[in-house]
DNA sequence: ATCCTAGGTTACGATTCGTAACCGGAAAGG
DNA sequence: CCTTTCCGGTTACGAATCGTAACCTAGGAT
């Protein structure tokens, strides 16, 4: 269950439905270097959870709207707290990667 | 980097070190389902993104300790977090998926 | 006729994961 | 002696997952 939770996507997706019903391609566009299937699973994932609904509008070309649950809402507040953590300690965990990867060249 | 962070193991390991130092075995113990190799990469993981120091004692048989940095002890608020709320909405999620599953066997 | 749209599925190669076996060297038990 | 036990780690290999790219739907616009 952790496993799907804290996965990369879930969390980026969580992060974006937290401002609002957003459709499927707003979703691609804003969440950096998903594809298409990727994007279909983790949305899968989500619904199935309970954590977000996915409304269908039969329209040509077809409209897919996506929104948080309420059980999503309250999942959106530790992870947007990891999310930040990342983001802003990324340098730092860039750095502490550098210097493993230069101590461990010297073999 | 969200990937990594965001992993399964990651966060039962951080969970399992913020309560202090813990050698290896008392980690695999702790952390259930948790297979000796994933246990080394995950830890190897950390340590590469300098969020756990690891201590070597030569001693037969060997000790190894983990212990969380000041980095990782600051992300170790948002991931006990994230844990505590997935432990305490469990239940909602495996409903919501039998409803979803239920759902989906009308084909 | 052909292209475009938005969301989705399929096929397939490339990673990653998990299980199980094996390793080291000293020390304790038979 | 010979075997077993200790702990942390590595290796081998099959299974599951991921990511890329192609294709699909059907109507409206060019």
């Amino acid at each position: 269950m952790l496993a799907k939770i804290g996965d990369k996507w879930s969390i980026l997706t969580i992060m974006m439905l937290s401002d609002g019903t957003k459709r499927f391609s707003e979703l691609q566009r804003g969440i950096d270097g998903v594809s298409q299937r990727m994007l279909t699973l983790t949305l899968r994932g989500l619904e199935r959870d309970g954590l977000v609904t996915r409304e269908v509008f039969p329209t040509i070309p077809p409209r897919v709207e996506y929104t948080l649950t309420p059980l999503g809402r309250s999942l959106q507040v530790p992870v947007i707290a990891l999310g930040q953590w990342v983001t802003a300690n990324l340098p730092e965990l860039e750095a502490a990667r550098r210097r493993f990867d230069a101590a461990a060249e010297e073999a």
